[in-house]
DNA sequence: CCTAGATGGTTAATCGATTAATTTACGATT
DNA sequence: AATCGTAAATTAATCGATTAACCATCTAGG
């Protein structure tokens, strides 16, 4: 490794020339300075970033505190953090709580005990971490106080919600993986909100109510509304298994906007995150409580954006209907 | 932050005092190290990282380069790369390279600059990176003369043609996504071994290779094995868009064991990796090469599982016979 | 009574970069 | 000629932990 002292030696200067020379910082005339560069990079020079860190107090490193990175967002969600940092000039160091809280506590002080700057937390469904001492964002949902940046899941549940209730479905199932998910239950809500007062839902859970959809759907409900692709893609084959085809007899919807749902038949109407807007907008905000601003930022809700595909149409019941309306007028 | 300093100034002994009876290398009286022991945990002391890698040498940092974090798998390799490093004792810094080649040296050279002790690289399809003068180590597949550890996806392939060829088809359709991937190949050359040199087959690629599904099914061919699960899901729903059920008319299988597999109807016989193992392995070579042992390890395919669901049977033709075999001998 | 050998600590140098304070040198000003 | 200003570079301290080398006690053996 190339040092400051290598560079100086080299050269016939002091040290602390070259950091002036390198870092443009104190005085060096322009001609030693481009020798002194020339020099550097010839050797390749990289300046110590334990050095740096232990003189200047930062590391430039970031943690990154997930819940579980199998979980198909989290990991877009780690690209979008990674590439925003980079451009930024800091690094992310990861850390997973593997589903648990107490892990989670833990993670966060293996990464402060690592020496990082600050930490972004994408928190564990229902658990309350402690964002302690250091500087911190929490990428969770709105409803969340602790939140900083989210995806706007009510909104994104109102938009779906509207386009389910504006095809005319008055009956529908909604469909959650897990009750204890804070986004999950706002995504619910906001289905609910988008609706409309019009309409009856029903809210099942899990794995029980996956096997219930069907029942719902012999019940009368037109349409089953999805927390996440991924379970939308299970209610697809519960659904065909059971002879009901969808958009025919069942409209459909994700929420996430996952690889799968294009490769899904019928292609899987659904919502899209906009997560490279919350990553920077997380990394902003975070760059600002480092350098020490109070943290009075009003915590943001990115905006989702409807995808509309062909797993949602018109209810076969109003569809004839329709059909039978439109013979009328035209004969 | 409390230092060794503060420490011992309070108890009232140099620091060399302290740090010895916290690592308990020199010598200090036991009644003075747990005093010293115990006001740390009190003063809640975290040794500075960044001096520690100053002074050491050793940053306790390895870097991970991933091709795309969306992949659904790499996510998985991260997440038990990063839970064999903690119980390491080390943290990982992740640096994606988005996809081309030249961001793939720009993030090696970035986390060497970070002073990582070493590197976890998942090269770019078909993309040689250079593992320069740090110690790296390479998960790729077993055909790539610079893999450290990887599946046996040769061999995952040749247990799936087994299975396949065993229930009687004969005439196969292979799938893949992209034609550059070094672990797609070999998969595919693996599924060719596994069917043997009575079956027939048909490869194809892409989009393109997708589309042409339900032609080549109607040539005559029985099943369709794909190289991941989600190009599995996406013939699936051509193969139903063309009035074919799985595995009534075609065995389907797939690749990986995604989540995706379990949600399908039917559920997808596919194969699973065993990433856990993989990442450990890949962490104690590196741990060794870090040491400053020669890389002289021969590169590790480790096993993959096969997963029987119901996507596999045995095909309609052959199946009739059966059928009328039976009658014969019962009658 | 003197000394070899433990035992329990301390000193001080070091890792590499940063930076405030200081020194040197030189041309310009009065 | 004496003085001031300023550009250009050096000194030296510092961040916090580690560690080789050294020093001071005390005990036990001859």
């Amino acid at each position: 490794m190339t040092s400051l002292k290598q560079i100086a030696r080299d050269i016939g200067v002091s040290t602390a020339t070259v950091s002036n020379a390198l870092s443009g910082k104190g005085r060096v005339s322009e001609e030693l300075a481009t020798r002194i560069r020339t020099l550097a990079s010839e050797l390749g020079y990289r300046p110590s970033s334990a050095a740096r860190a232990l003189k200047t107090g930062q590391s430039g490193i970031l943690g990154l505190v997930m819940p579980d990175l199998t979980n198909p967002l989290f990991p877009r969600i780690a690209q979008n953090l990674s590439i925003a940092a980079e451009s930024r000039g800091l690094g992310i160091l990861i850390a997973d709580s593997r589903g648990d809280a107490a892990r989670q506590d833990e993670a966060l002080t293996q990464l402060v005990g690592r020496g990082v700057d600050g930490i972004v937390i994408v928190p564990q469904k229902g658990t309350s971490p402690v964002p302690d001492g250091i500087p911190a964002v929490v990428i969770n949902t709105a409803s969340d106080p602790r939140t900083t940046v989210s995806a706007d899941h009510l909104g994104g549940g109102r938009q779906l919600g509207t386009h389910i209730a504006g095809l005319g479905h008055r009956e529908v199932v909604l469909l959650g993986g897990d009750a204890v998910s804070e986004v999950q239950q706002d995504r619910i809500r906001g289905m609910i909100e988008g609706l409309g007062p019009d309409a009856r839902h029903h809210v099942a859970w899990g794995e029980a109510g996956l096997d219930a959809v069907p029942h719902l759907i012999e019940g009368g409900a037109t349409a089953v509304m999805a927390t996440s692709d991924l379970i939308a893609l299970g209610a697809h084959s519960r659904l065909s298994r059971a002879g009901l085809s969808v958009p025919g007899d069942v409209s459909l919807t994700g929420f996430d906007d996952l690889p799968l749902a294009t490769a899904m038949h019928p292609e899987l109407t659904t919502i899209a995150q906009d997560v490279q807007t919350i990553a920077e907008h997380a990394l902003d905000v975070l760059a600002r409580r480092i350098a020490g601003h109070a943290p009075d930022d009003p915590s943001l809700a990115v905006p989702m954006r409807l995808v509309l595909r062909t797993s949602t149409a018109v209810p076969r019941a109003l569809s004839r209907q329709q059909e039978t309306d439109q013979q009328g007028a035209n004969s």
